[in-house]
DNA sequence: GTTAGGG
DNA sequence: CCCTAAC
């Protein structure tokens, strides 16, 4: 079988969508987005330059649909020449050049491998967020990465009434801020981050990492390879679990071994029908600058007086959960993140057997959902993929670089990252369908026209990592996180003992889980697949060999601050009101962070400003009438506690300002 | 990073 | 929820 590779040669990162709105960073900060337009805009057009001659002295047309699906298919034809010299670098051993055993990580594959969770200096982590940055001198391979919190549950303001001091220590902010460097780790808790952000936290996985031309050697001990998320974790853990969004449970219960596989929410309805609407820069031409595309992404300078200069980016500043809805909708709001596919290919058994990328296609795939499959000859779903973009790719090249070099470059990346790992996603109407047991009817892609709302996409494969090996119950973990979901969603506190007790429980919602009900259902087997933002390209590149040209990662999360995707909206339970109302009962109006950190600790996505304003609304709501209100209903017993508390504090605070001004 | 307030 | 200013 001969590999379809043909590759619609769609930089996403030269494409400029169209994005709902500018953004700039989570926390409405400009920095993000001043950065690049300082650093980027300038390297982006002449990557874009460079890239546009490229294609314009190709003598070979872009992909088509005539071989499409036919013939391994190269677009430039130095292509299988650069893979023949180089070797297929994404299917070698990784082992071959380095030690397996200690973890030496060469390929993008082993790398994702790897990424779930590993030990080090004997304690697990769980890899919510690191980087790794390459020093190319030791050829030492250093990670860095930020634990979003290991603070036991019993430290949680559940526990503890006392808000006044300022709390929680630093590790607690940093939770919330991302990335950092800070190890520490109080103890053996380790909270197990089922999202699938991780891979994007691959900060600027280093083309060394991956390039099969360096001893890249981390610090994990044991192997990782093996190493079971699930099981491994046997102390007390706190488990931020994640629906879509940053929906966190809290368990404060030791357990073994608590996950929750989240179901990202896939693009919900603000997703992007028209799939077939490239935004590919040859079809943007009004976007071009000087005759190219004006690139969004950005570029930097990697090599720098012939050496290596890579540095990650560390995004101290990114908050995953933006960034997350941000990915997730990519494949829709930007066909060129992942995707391209709007014509068919008829394959007698519908299946398209193209090393595993459309493999998910076909409808022998479920047959194993205890349902009994249509006969094949029955309704035989012809589907064309027209081309499949790869992920983004990040490229660095000197302003000196030649054409020919860009293109092995390029070439080395695209085969690199299109050699191993990576799978299908399937999109229907937007939606992930992640369910590989349903079949073509249910998920309705057999009645799907003209494939418009079938969209494919090419995302590093990792959910064999999540997976427990020694779990072979794909219910287990999905049960269990319900399990879980039941018990933390439940509110905290005592009744009768409320508004009694000097000492009044707290509620606290860090247990607030609920599932986008937008999502198409999926089995627990195939929720762990990895989610859009997961697409992040791993991009193997040789480094030194090729005209010092380099391609990293395109970092979306650090870039591209346009794309970022406005929020879904969550609106506030009744009981999250509750929990709310009693904090600022407590702490007043002026300590939103307190207020968080007392009652929504946890539920990360509950900002403390998004607690400000849900007060301020409570407010408004309090004072208009019930016929004027909308959403759900809040008890009015709350709304006039709000209205109490409002009026208290505001009067505490007008008297202290003019105490201060006397 | 937080807070406050307009949008 | 977003976005900013101000601190």
């Amino acid at each position: 079988m001969v590999l379809q590779r043909r590759l619609d040669y769609g930089f996403n990162g030269y494409q400029v969508p169209e994005v709902p709105r500018a953004s700039r960073s989570a926390r409405g900060r400009v920095p993000i987005k001043k950065k690049l337009e300082a650093n980027q805009i300038r390297a982006f057009e002449i990557l874009a330059s460079v890239a546009g001659k490229l294609l314009q002295e190709s003598e070979h047309p872009l992909p088509t649909n005539d071989s499409c699906g036919k013939d391994a298919h190269f677009i430039f034809d130095d292509t299988t020449k650069s893979k023949q010299e180089k070797g297929n670098l994404s299917k070698e051993d990784p082992c071959e050049r380095g030690s397996c055993d200690e973890q030496t990580l060469l390929c993008v594959g082993r790398m994702q491998e790897c990424q779930q969770s590993y030990t080090l200096n004997g304690v697990s982590h769980s890899q919510e967020n690191f980087s790794y940055e390459i020093n190319r001198a030791s050829k030492s391979f250093d990670h860095s990465e930020s634990i979003y919190s290991n603070k036991i549950f019993s430290d949680s303001p559940l526990f503890g009434d006392s808000v006044e001091e300022k709390p929680r220590g630093v590790l607690k902010r940093k939770l919330e801020t991302g990335p950092s460097k800070d190890m520490s780790i109080k103890d053996e808790r380790t909270q197990i981050l089922g999202n699938s952000e991780d891979i994007m936290k691959v900060e600027g996985m280093p083309p060394e990492l991956v390039s099969c031309g360096h001893d890249v050697k981390t610090s994990f001990s044991g192997d990782c390879k093996n190493h079971d998320p699930l099981l491994c974790h046997c102390a007390n853990i706190k488990v931020d679990s994640r629906d879509d969004d940053e929906n966190c449970v809290r368990y404060a219960q030791p357990l073994s071994v608590v996950k929750e596989f989240e179901h990202p929410p896939d693009a919900g309805d603000e997703k992007i029908n028209n799939l077939a609407a490239s935004r590919h820069w040859r079809v943007a031409p009004e976007r071009r600058i000087g005759g190219y595309s004006r690139n969004d992404g950005k570029i930097r300078q990697v090599y720098r007086h012939g050496r290596n200069c890579y540095t990650h980016q560390r995004s101290q500043k990114i908050y995953p959960f933006k960034k997350r809805k941000f990915f997730n909708r990519m494949p829709l709001a930007t066909p060129d993140r992942g995707f391209n596919c709007e014509s068919i290919f008829n394959s007698p058994d519908k299946r398209v057997n193209s090393d595993n990328y459309c493999a998910e296609i076909g409808p022998s795939s479920s047959t194993t959902g205890g349902q009994v499959p249509l006969k094949s000859s029955d309704c035989n779903v012809k589907l064309s993929i027209k081309s499949f973009k790869v992920p983004d790719l990040f490229i660095e090249i000197p302003a000196t670089a030649t054409v020919g070099s860009l293109k092995r470059t390029v070439m080395e990346a695209v085969t690199s990252i299109l050699g191993d790992g990576l799978h299908v996603g399937i999109l229907v109407r937007g939606k992930k369908v992640r369910d590989d047991n349903k079949t073509l009817l249910q998920t309705g892609i057999s009645q799907d026209e003209k494939s418009r709302n079938l969209g494919f996409m090419l995302e590093p494969k990792r959910a064999k990592l999540t997976y427990s090996p020694r779990s072979k119950d794909p219910s287990l973990p999905s049960g269990r996180s319900r399990e879980l979901t039941r018990h933390s969603a439940s509110l905290v506190s005592q009744p009768g003992t409320s508004n009694v007790s000097p000492n009044p429980p707290v509620i606290n919602f860090g247990g607030y889980v609920k599932r986008d009900l937008n999502a198409v259902p999926s089995l627990p087997s195939t929720s762990i697949e990895k989610t859009p933002q997961a697409s992040q390209a791993l991009v193997a590149v040789p480094p030194i060999s090729m005209n010092a040209l380099a391609v990293v990662p395109f970092h979306r999360k650090s870039g591209h601050p346009e794309y970022v995707q406005r929020r879904i909206r969550r609106p506030f339970s009744v009981p999250e009101v509750e929990a709310l109302v009693q904090a600022v009962e407590k702490l007043g109006t002026g300590r939103w962070r307190d207020v968080k950190l007392r009652a929504f600790d946890g539920a990360k996505h509950r900002t403390y400003v998004d607690l400000k304003d849900k007060w301020k609304t409570l407010v408004h709501t309090a004072r208009i009438s019930a016929q004027q209100r909308r959403g759900e209903p809040v008890p009015q017993e709350l709304l006039d506690r709000v209205l109490a508390a409002h009026a208290c504090w505001s009067q505490r605070r007008a008297k202290q300002q003019v105490k201060a001004a006397v």
